[in-house]
DNA sequence: TGTACATCAGTGAACGCGCGTTCACTGATGTAC
DNA sequence: TGTACATCAGTGAACGCGCGTTCACTGATGTAC
């Protein structure tokens, strides 16, 4: 597994990635793969496991820090997501480029993570939202919006410069914070028209 | 070109076209292909252009279409969009993958397409703010928050039955307007503390 | 209008290559009695 | 404690396959004079 996810960067995906490679860089025999998987894709969705510990760990860091800091929740979960980001590049690569891939079963798992990772955020925010006295109109949806920029800006930060990744957490904090002023905005005007 | 878009699908990117298949396909030998492009990255680019023009087709559509009707631009738009997405999907497919895809030279293309776009959006959005006098914050970064949920939602929806497709519709709509009224109101609030 | 030549899309044979997978085998480590 | 057996990771040889690419060639169409 370390020898696969070693081999991923930014010109090479999982889909480009053969057997022998993989068994070469592990430094194995190509036949003694197959003591440890039945084909790659097997190892792949091993991976795409490791991943959603991944996120989880890093849902629960965030939340800690918030606990704990106090600032800015929407600062402090982009700043955590961004450190996670690069202390485990090639995992978060993986994740990223298999979202939308070509591999019905990667595809799947991995929007199995995400999921799971958007109604913890989702709950976040209706707890939130609770504490503050601020109702949030659809706090799914929020988090939906909320998750696809964070992963998307994620992508990029990916293979940006230390500063180039410095202006994105700046532009990602920005667009968060409209989304979540967006749906409170939105909530105010259905709680005036009755709704 | 032909043969190669109509070998696109869910499950086959273009990188795992091969050269042999898409002759197949055009039913021409192997060494035609050659007459047309030297290598069969060329071909993609080719096709990443066709995309690009597609874009700014969509774009003066929905621009004309919200002159006319006088509706909801964002609800004129995402109709728009999802139109020409089922009507080339393929192309579309094409574009979605390779913005995150594995190939550099692909990523940069189909980057540089998009952030016409974004341009174009940002452009508009400020053009309509001025007209209804409700002044927008941050117009280039409302258009780009627009512009990756768009694409992520219309990743899902190529795959997506009819009624799940609709479903995207309002929930693509609902997050649109969130980012909107979430400028606005920041816009309000800038404005109040004299920026 | 005829003639000579250039351009162009297409061809089949052939090449060397890396691939996934099978097979029968080895030797170390773990387990039962 | 010894003995017999099972499990397990790893091995090299070998297979057939589809791949990208080269080559010298063909015949139709376009162009110059």
């Amino acid at each position: 597994m370390d020898a696969a996810l070693s081999q991923l960067s930014a010109d090479r995906g999982f889909g480009s990635l053969s057997l022998r490679e993989v068994a070469r860089e592990a430094g194995i025999a190509p036949t003694s793969f197959y003591r440890h998987f039945a084909e790659l894709d097997e190892l792949g969705l091993a991976l795409v496991d490791e991943g959603g510990v991944a996120l989880r760990q890093l849902m629960r860091q965030a939340r800690k820090r918030i606990a704990r800091d106090g600032g800015s929740a929407i600062s402090t979960s982009v700043e955590t997501f961004m450190e996670y980001l690069g202390n485990n590049s090639n995992l978060f690569r993986l994740m990223l480029r298999e979202r939308t891939g070509v591999s019905t079963t990667f595809r799947t798992a991995v929007k199995a993570e995400i999921d799971h990772f958007v109604t913890e955020l989702a709950d976040d925010l209706r707890r939130v939202a609770e504490e503050k006295n601020k109702p949030l109109s659809e706090a799914r949806l929020v988090a939906e919006a909320m998750v696809t920029l964070v992963f998307n800006q994620g992508a990029e930060a990916l293979d940006a410069t230390p500063k180039e990744r410095e202006e994105l957490k700046v532009k990602l904090k920005t667009e968060l914070r409209m989304i979540l002023v967006g749906s409170q905005t939105l909530a105010k005007y259905q709680a005036r028209s009755g709704r």
